[in-house]
DNA sequence: GCTAGACTATGACGAGCGTTATAGCCAGAG
DNA sequence: CTCTGGCTATAACGCTCGTCATAGTCTAGC
């Protein structure tokens, strides 16, 4: 034994954000996700004995930490070739799954949260935006861009793409992503110092 | 007899809307939507008679007409009023329902179709931000924006505005749309042709 | 006042949900 | 080999879901 848990526990995580992406929080069911995911329902209560509720949050976290991941090492490459990566990113989760997945950090934002608690699954969910736009804002400024508009820029790329991965599944097509990928890249352009 | 239907319908209406954009389309329950609009259970299929599917399209055409009607409104005092306008709305709806409520279009985008077809919800979902970007982008050109890169602009403003639609319920905080607000208030301003 | 038709009230149907309980399997430690 | 404990399998609990059927109420037109 010993090896406290396999590698069944992250699949089912993998599997939790990915099916919260395409159907939402609520409409995620413990039964299909164990299916999606090829554990056995039983295994899903050993792994996270709280429940939906550890589930749904750790599958927030872990989703967006691998964004934050990606999301820091592009950025190395300066602003507009990390917020390019960010785009990409999106755009082929939305393409490879013909347009049937999103966001999982959107899905459980736009999802009422019980009268008397904040789940903590939402409040993951504004700590991975919080992530996000710290590393794009943190870019921009070293990159020259007025430390006072950082934040600011930062927060309309992140609002702007999780919105247009929202309408391209909308649409059925990827026009919105690639329309605002043309408008940020300029905006950022300006936003460094640029050439017009 | 005779006239075809009372208020009810429209109350109706009204209550699936506002709770579609609180809790999604698959998390709104019949039975609690007639509570909440004060309507009997039956009169949902009396006046919904293809049921729930119905019902949704119709509350999303409903809901998102009435944002085109206030967004052509108050766009005849040109682009700048007009986005003022529709970022307060979504303030408003988001603020007074303590964060609770949302955008019930974007709720729908972001909910996985069945495989087989496209639910006609989904559709009126996508016209509505259609018919957005249209009267955004038909706004700028009209007060000389480049007529290559309006709808562009047309798209990035929707996108951002409902992507910090989300973002404000899961922060339980305004930042984002007011920090949207700003970014587009002088991009628009810029593409205008400005005073820098 | 009577009748037709718009609306409401009530209860049932099968299905799926989150969760729990109980028992069984099976690798590795002693 | 035995035993232990991580993992799995199965069945069941109470509940809510979408939908439908049936019967009842109320009002407008004659």
């Amino acid at each position: 034994m010993a090896k406290p848990s396999a590698p069944s526990r992250e699949r089912i995580l993998v599997g939790a954000a990915d099916m919260i992406s395409r159907r939402g929080l609520k409409a995620t069911s413990i039964r299909e996700l164990a299916k999606h995911a090829k554990a056995p329902l039983g295994s899903t209560y050993h792994f996270f004995p709280e429940g939906k509720r550890q589930l749904a949050t750790e599958a927030v976290r872990y989703a967006g930490e691998a964004v934050t991941r990606i999301l820091r090492k592009e950025l190395d490459e300066g602003p507009v070739a990390g917020v390019r990566a960010f785009l990409t990113l999106w755009r082929g989760i939305v393409v490879d799954s013909d347009f049937r997945a999103g966001c999982p950090v959107l899905a459980v934002s736009v999802e009422e949260p019980p009268a008397d608690e904040i789940p903590p699954a939402l409040v993951a969910a504004a700590e991975a935006f919080e992530d996000w736009e710290r590393l794009l804002a943190e870019a921009l400024t070293a990159h020259g861009a007025d430390p006072d508009r950082a934040p600011g820029l930062a927060a309309l790329i992140v609002a702007s793409v999780e919105g247009a991965i929202a309408m391209c599944r909308a649409k059925r097509g990827v026009q919105p992503l690639d329309q605002v990928a043309r408008q940020l890249e300029t905006l950022i352009a300006d936003a460094l110092g640029h050439p017009a």
